[in-house]
DNA sequence: TCCCGCTCGTA
DNA sequence: GTACGAGCGGGAT
């Protein structure tokens, strides 16, 4: 659409693409594909859209010279022109139309259609703005919408397809329905805004890039911008493509106190730029070395300009572990909008295969050995920071990691179809990362002089069961060593049953030292609690408090996505998903777990879900019957496997029970069993077949994800995770572990992706219902808030009932979700 | 200073 | 029997 063009004949197609979209997510029933990824909407789009390019309305209108399709501002603030018969009572798109948008956007290129929107702008205002360009050219315009508000833009030159019914509407039919005639002069103007500048660039733009540049493997030559002009020149690049690959550099991994460095953009393979923004020379760089320092735009100079592109719905932005830029991002009051995430992507796609950092990612796929960020900064005690880098070495490091970063992001999007793996990718993996960067920031307020004091205490004790140690042992050792345990015990005292490892030291494990004392000895008694107290001194209260952060008083865990290959998170710097919780000592680590005041801890987890989904995949009849019943599940299964009625059933065949029953989830085996209760492997295996009678569909399922997982190379969960399980056809010790991880992988991975599900979920609850509450950590099964007093109610039974129902609209289960709450001033009482 | 194995905290 | 991360000791570097 050249300014200049005057050609008469020219007849634009101005298609309300939204409209289309709840037209179609509402005419069709939910279809999905075959990896669960909801696609309804995506086919009756293309379909309504194939319809018209292929002209079957041709004989009503003419055909189109050129298309553009319209959209309204997508994302999870899409505030759209719903279609009319929903408009009323819809404010947010149904989460499984959410991911069909970008889907529909890539389809929209595929066609080789423009695709068009705009942050602020609803479709009608674009379509308006289109219209009066359209005039002032000249053209002939044919809006395809069934949006009666645009009837007022129809004139002499400018007819509407109304969609719904199929119909040409032109001036004659504007004045049959209302009665008078459209306004010969539209105020477009008006509807439209001024800011028509960034579509003449969409509209030149043709669906993306070819993704065979891959290939060339031309790292190394990357622009510094130090000047505004650069940095404009990049901008306008930018809003040509529509997406380009984002790193920050930053003073520290820690987002807390990480101050933002330098920018990267790359927006083609092999281009890309480094913003310093900074760099500090200090006392012990040259005079030649400072001049690398200098020519810095500053901070909120590019900040400002670059933060309509990275808060620009329409702009996709790239990332790799996005979540630390998000992070940084926020701290300068950027919310980014509209991004990917190739670690999530490859995690998504090869889960179990292979570690998902970028150096692992760059070699495996790019076969490129990144420049290693300790070859700039260095390692322990001298370790720099990146603002001491100069800017010239710090270019070459930055920008590669982001075009790195734009040729993962070309071969893995591709493959998400491809392999089946878009619906976690699309629902799961990429809403997940704005709810976890918000837990992270907020973080737990934890009372320092509750853990202070604990420390204490548990120092003098421990210095007491060092004392009564080393009367038993007759000389001073080190305890926490167990090679020096180990000799002390089974040589110098002469204990039985010492047993050496493959390192040649005698095991001293909780087992060994509890079976000595199980046989009346004090020593080894001494050494287990000198141990347990051991372990809460130095990984909790001692080290939880170096974790609190004085700027905020809080404690700020991070959460890997792509740590566990199952799908559960896992947590670091602080590990929170590990606080002690079964000893009285363990229970006063909890009780450090605060609020701010006028607020309450919050706790709500899944009652049993592993065992839930269980029943549900291996559909185990008894087992379903009994959920759905609402049994005590363990006793249930201890009548049935040991055959006693439940009335008369004591604590102990309970707890064997409950034993086997976790067993079955991890895969058991005899031996396993046995062990964990202390039987002899006869009697396990007997229980195990009893299990396996009372129940025979477990067996089926277990045969059946290991051969699945020996033919295909992975197992999946209910949402179509892949696991993958390289080792399944390993050969000794090491093929029954993979057989193991098999079967508990779809069923740890489903209760993983549920209450991801629910996270998801939840913010946008909140803000339906007016709560302030934040959620503050995730332990697998259980989600914790930080609530004021007065909104605990509301929250509760809201909270409650969005976790039991987290799996829709995506599947039902054969068994109900269950969800247990507790209110507290602290963890533990919480 | 780095890395491995042991041990142990959680679900 | 599954899935993690952290601290420590101790040997290699």
């Amino acid at each position: 659409m050249s300014p200049k063009s005057q050609n008469p004949k020219n007849n634009i197609y101005l298609i309300d693409g939204s409209g289309f979209i709840f037209r179609a997510y509402y005419a069709l029933p939910p279809l999905t594909r075959s990896d669960g990824l909801p696609v309804g909407a995506v086919s009756g789009f293309c379909n309504m859209i194939y319809k018209l390019l292929t002209n079957k309305l041709n004989d009503a209108i003419s055909a189109p010279t050129h298309v553009v399709v319209v959209f309204d501002q997508k994302g999870p603030t899409f505030r759209s022109k719903i279609y009319p018969d929903y408009k009323m009572n819809r404010t947010e798109p149904p989460i499984d139309l959410i991911p069909q948008f970008e889907l529909i956007r890539e389809a929209t290129k595929a066609f080789g259609l423009a695709c068009i929107e705009m942050e602020g702008y609803e479709a009608d205002d674009i379509i308006a703005t289109y219209v009066e360009l359209a005039l002032e050219r000249n053209w002939e315009t044919t809006i395809i919408s069934s949006d009666k508000d645009l009837m007022q833009l129809v004139s002499k030159s400018t007819i509407m397809w109304d969609t719904m019914k199929n119909k040409k509407i032109g001036e004659k039919e504007v004045f049959e329905k209302f009665g008078v005639y459209p306004p010969s002069v539209i105020d477009v103007q008006a509807l439209a805004g001024d800011s028509i500048d960034n579509k003449q660039n969409a509209i030149e733009f043709d669906s993306y890039n070819s993704f065979s540049d891959n290939l060339k493997s031309n790292f190394g030559n990357y622009e510094t911008i130090d000047t505004k002009d650069k940095l404009e020149h990049w901008i306008g690049k930018i809003y040509k493509i529509y997406f380009f690959a984002i790193d920050l550099e930053t003073s520290s991994l820690d987002e807390i106190d990480a101050n933002l460095v330098g920018i990267s953009l790359a927006i083609e393979s092999g281009k890309a730029c480094y913003i310093p923004v900074g760099h500090i020379a200090s006392e012990q760089n040259t005079d030649n070395d400072k001049n690398n320092f200098k020519g810095q735009l500053s901070l909120n100079y590019v900040i400002d300009k670059l933060r309509p592109i990275l808060e620009d719905p329409s702009i996709l932005k790239i990332g790799q572990n996005i979540k630390f830029d998000y992070k940084i991002l926020l701290k300068y009051s950027v919310s980014l909008c509209s991004f990917e995430d190739t670690m999530l992507m490859s995690y998504s796609l090869n889960a179990g295969l292979h570690r998902h950092n970028l150096d692992t990612l760059s070699e495996m796929f790019l076969s490129h050995n990144p420049i290693k960020i300790e070859s700039l900064i260095g390692t322990g005690k001298n370790k720099k920071t990146f603002s001491e880098i100069p800017i010239n070495l710090a270019t070459k490091y930055a920008a590669e990691d982001a075009d790195i970063t734009f040729r993962l992001w070309k071969i893995f999007r591709p493959m998400l179809s491809e392999k089946k793996v878009s619906a976690i990718y699309n629902n799961i993996e990429i809403n997940l990362i704005s709810v976890l960067a918000k837990i992270e920031m907020n973080g737990i307020r934890i009372d320092e002089n509750i853990l202070s004091n604990l420390s204490t205490q548990f120092l003098n004790k421990l210095n007491f069961l060092e004392e009564k140690i080393y009367q038993l042992s007759k000389e001073r050792f080190n305890i926490g060593s167990p090679k020096q345990l180990g000799i002390i015990l089974f040589e110098k005292l002469g204990f039985e049953g010492g047993k050496k490892g493959k390192n040649g030291t005698y095991s001293t494990d909780v087992d060994v030292l509890e079976s000595l004392a199980s046989k009346g000895y004090n020593f080894p008694e001494y050494v287990l609690e000198w141990r347990q107290l051991s372990k809460l001194r130095s990984t909790y209260t001692e080290s939880l408090q170096n974790h609190i952060k004085t700027k905020t008083g809080r404690v700020h865990t991070s959460f890997l996505s792509s740590g566990a290959t199952t799908g559960r998170l896992s947590s670091s710097n602080p590990n929170l998903q590990n606080i002690p919780i079964r000893t009285e000592d363990g229970k006063k680590i909890r009780s450090a777990f605060i609020t701010d005041k006028g607020k309450k801890l919050v706790s709500f987890d899944y009652s049993q879900i592993e065992l839930r989904i269980l029943a549900h995949i291996a559909k185990i009849k008894n087992l379903i019957n009994a959920f759905k019943d609402g049994q005590d599940i363990h006793s249930q299964t201890a009548s049935e496997v040991f055959q006693v009625p439940i009335e008369d059933l004591n604590p102990e065949l309970r707890r064997q029970a409950k034993a086997i029953n976790f067993g079955i989830i991890y895969g058991i085996s005899p031996f396993g069993l046995a062990n964990n209760l202390r039987i002899p492997r006869e009697k396990a295996k007997n229980f195990i077949d009893k299990y396996f009678d009372r129940y025979p569909e477990i067996k089926n399922y277990m045969d059946q994800t290991i051969n699945k997982a020996k033919e295909k190379g992975y197992v999946q969960t209910l949402f179509g995770r892949k696991i993958h399980t390289p080792n399944i056809n390993s050969k000794g010790p090491a093929a029954g572990f993979a057989k193991r991880s098999a079967i508990n992988a779809p069923i740890q991975g489903t209760a993983a992706d549920i209450i991801k599900l629910a996270m998801i979920k939840i913010p946008q609850l909140f803000i339906n219902n007016n709560l302030s509450a934040k959620m503050v950590l995730q332990v697998h099964d259980e989600l914790l808030f930080e609530v004021p007093d007065k909104e605990v109610e509301t929250l509760k039974n809201k909270v409650i009932s969005q976790m039991e129902n987290a799996c829709h609209p995506f599947l039902t289960l054969d068994v109900p979700l269950k969800v247990e709450f507790g209110v507290g001033e602290n963890w533990n009482s919480a």
